[in-house]
DNA sequence: GGCTAAACGAGACGGTACGTCCTGTCTTAAA
DNA sequence: TTTAAGACAGGACGTACCGTCTCGTTTAGCC
C-alpha cells in the first residue's frame, strides 16, 4: 500500500501552549469562585493566567466557552450507568452519583453560570444543551429504557422531570441534592 | 382621644410621573422582544421610553428589576387555586392554567432572562425567588396540602418537581408545556 | 395734592424672601472658598442655603451671576478717587486702596473665578467687563485725565496697563499686590 | 567595555498611534473654533477625531490638556529674542512678533480658554504657568536683562506689566495688540 | 544554522454601555 | 406669587470591558 503523506500538512509555526491553556482554565474556575461569573472578565482571566487576551480569543469564543471547557475537562465527572437488572437499585445508584457530582465544591456556581449564559446567548445555549445537558439526559434515558413498563410516565418525561427538579434546586439555591431526594424520586417514578 | 394620628407626611416635591413609569415598563418589554434581554440596555429603555436614564435608576436597580416589575405588573397573570375536593381535577386545572400563562406570547423569553439574571446577580436572585417563584410554589403547595395522603411524595418535593420540569423545558427550550405534560404529572404524583 | 396709588400696582402674592437671597449669596461665597468655583454647583448652593434650586434660577442666570452679585454687593469695596492736585500722590493712594481691596481674604479666588467665567460665557463676559471692570477703569481714568501732560502714555493705555499687571498677578498667582508695585507703577507712568 | 548599556526597555505592546494623536489635536482646535471651548466635550473630540474616548484619557488629563498640547505643538509659534545692542529696537521687534503671533487666526480664543481653565483647575494652572507663560516671561526677561540701566522699573516688573497689558486686552477682548501698543510700551519702559 | 510561520505577552485601539452628576425646567403643597 | 422639595428630560462625565489590532519575541518544522 502506498504511503501518502498528503493528508497531514505537518503543522508549521509555534505550537499551541498547553501551559497557557491550562492556566486559563484554572484562572477561569478560580475567578468564578472569587468574584462570581458575572464579574469575571476575559481581561481578568488573562491577567490571572499570565497570558494575553488574544490567546483566549484565539481558542475560545468568550468567557462562557472557557468555563464550559474547564468544567467539561474535569474528567472526574464521569458518571457510570449501572445495569444490575434492578431498576430501583440502578436508578438510586445513578441519582446518588449524579447528585454527589453536583455537590462537589465549586460545581454549583459554575453550573448556575453556564445555565444563565445559555439563556442570554442563543449560540451558547444550543451548544450547552446539545453537549453537557444532552449527554446527561442520554445516560438516564438509557438506564430507564431498559424497564419501560415499570415507569409511571414515558422515559422522556421522566428524564426531564428528574433533571428538572435537580436544576430547580440548583438555580434557586434551595434544598440540597441528597439521598432523600433520590429516595423520593425512585418512589415517584417506579411503579 | 381618637386613634388616627398616624402621620401622613404630606408628600413634598413633584410627584412621581406614572406616565414615565408605564412608558419605561412598556419599553422594556418591547425591547426584550426586539433585541433580546442581553442586548437591551438601560440607555435603550430610556431612549425608547423618552425618559432620562436617571429616572430609571431612581426607581429600579437595573434592567432586571424593570423587567421583573413589568412582568409582575401584568395582572392577568393571576392563577386561581381551585378547590373542588377532587385532587386530580384541581391539579389538572391549576397546571393547565399555569402552563397556559407561560405560553402567552412574549412570556417565555422574559422568564428565561429573569432566571438568568437571578443566577448572575445574587441580590436579584433573592428577590426573584422570594417574590415570583415563591408565590407560585405557595399556590401549588396550598392546593396539594389539602390531600397529603393522596400524594406519592411530600408536598415540598412535589412542588419543586412540578416547577422543576416546567422550568427545565423553559430554559432548555425543549418540549411545550401542554395538556400531555399535565396529564403525566397528575398521574405521577397522585396515588 | 392728591394721593394716587395707581402707579404702584400693589404687588400680589408672596414677596421675595430677602432671607433666602442673602443665604444664597453667603452660601456661594462659602462654597467658592470651600470647594472652589469649578466644583461649586447650583445644587450645592441651594442645599447649603436651604433654598430650592428654582429660587436661584428665578433671580440669577447661573452660579457666575450669583458670585458676581455676592462680590458686588460687598459695599466695602468702594474705592474713592482722590483729588489733591498731586498726580503722584493721588495715583499712589488709589493704587494702594485698589490693591488692598484685592488682598482682602477670599477676594482673589472670586476674582479669578469671575474672569474665568467671563472667558467661557460670552454673555457673562460682556456683563462682567461693562460692569465691574469698566467701573474700575473709569475711576482710574478719571484720576489720570486730570493730568494728561504728566503721563508718558495715553490715559487709556495707562489704565489697561495698570489693571493688566494687577490681573496678571492675580491670574497667575504670582507676586503680591503691594506698595512696591504701587511705587514702581507711579514711577513708570508719571513723567 | 563601552559605556552605553543604559537600558532601552524594548517597548512592549502595540505602539501609540500617531495618527490618532494628530487627529485628536486637530479635532480639538477645530472644535474650539466651531462651538467654543466651553461647549466642546471630550466626547465630541473623540467623535470628530474618529477615536475612542479612552484614547484621549489615556494620554491627556482632559480637554484643557489636549488644547494646550495642540497649541504648544504648533511650532510656528517660536519667537526669536533679538540682540542688536539697541534695547528700543530689540524690544520693538520682540513685541511686534509677540503680538503678531497672538493675532494669528484662532489663537486668541484658545488663549482665553487656557487662561480660564488655569483659573478653574489648579493643576492645570500650575502646568500652564510654568510651561507656556514662563517660557514667554523668560524670553522677554532675557532681552531686558541686557540693559538694566535703561529700564524705569526692575526687569521682573517690566515683564509682568508687558504681558499684563497683553493678557488684559486678550481677556477683555478690548483693543487690538498692534504697533501702537508696541510703541507706547517701548516709550514707557525705556528711559 | 538560517528561514518561515504560527502562537505568544503586551498593550493600544475604536467602540459601547455603565452608573453618576449636574443642568435648567416642571409640578406639587405650603406660606 | 414665591417658596422648599424634589422629580423630570437631557447630556457629559470618566471608567470598564469588549473584541481587534499591531508590536517584538519565542518556538517549532523545514531547507
Amino acid at each position: 500500500m502506498a504511503v501518502t503523506a498528503h493528508k497531514v500538512p505537518t503543522q508549521r509555526g509555534r505550537p499551541r501552549s498547553d501551559e497557557s491553556r491550562q492556566a486559563i482554565l484554572r484562572a477561569a474556575l478560580d475567578l468564578v469562585a472569587d468574584v462570581g461569573y458575572r464579574d469575571m472578565t476575559v481581561e481578568a482571566i488573562a491577567a490571572r493566567a499570565g497570558t494575553g487576551k488574544q490567546t483566549i480569543y484565539r481558542w475560545w469564543r468568550g468567557k462562557a466557552d472557557v468555563v464550559l471547557d474547564a468544567m467539561t475537562a474535569d474528567a472526574a465527572r464521569k458518571i457510570p450507568v449501572p445495569d444490575t437488572g434492578d431498576l430501583r437499585a440502578d436508578l438510586r445508584t445513578f441519582l446518588d452519583a449524579t447528585f454527589a457530582a453536583a455537590r462537589r465544591p465549586g460545581v454549583i456556581p459554575v453550573l448556575r453560570a453556564l445555565m444563565a449564559e445559555a439563556q442570554l446567548d442563543p449560540d451558547f445555549g444550543t451548544a450547552f444543551d446539545s453537549g453537557l445537558l444532552q449527554s446527561r439526559r442520554e445516560a438516564l434515558a438509557t438506564l430507564l429504557r431498559r424497564h419501560p413498563d415499570e415507569l409511571r410516565v414515558p422515559v422522556a418525561t421522566a428524564v426531564e422531570t428528574v433533571f428538572g427538579v435537580m436544576w430547580y434546586r440548583i438555580l434557586t439555591r434551595r434544598r440540597r441534592l441528597d439521598a432523600t431526594l433520590t429516595r423520593e424520586l425512585v418512589e415517584l417514578f417506579v411503579r
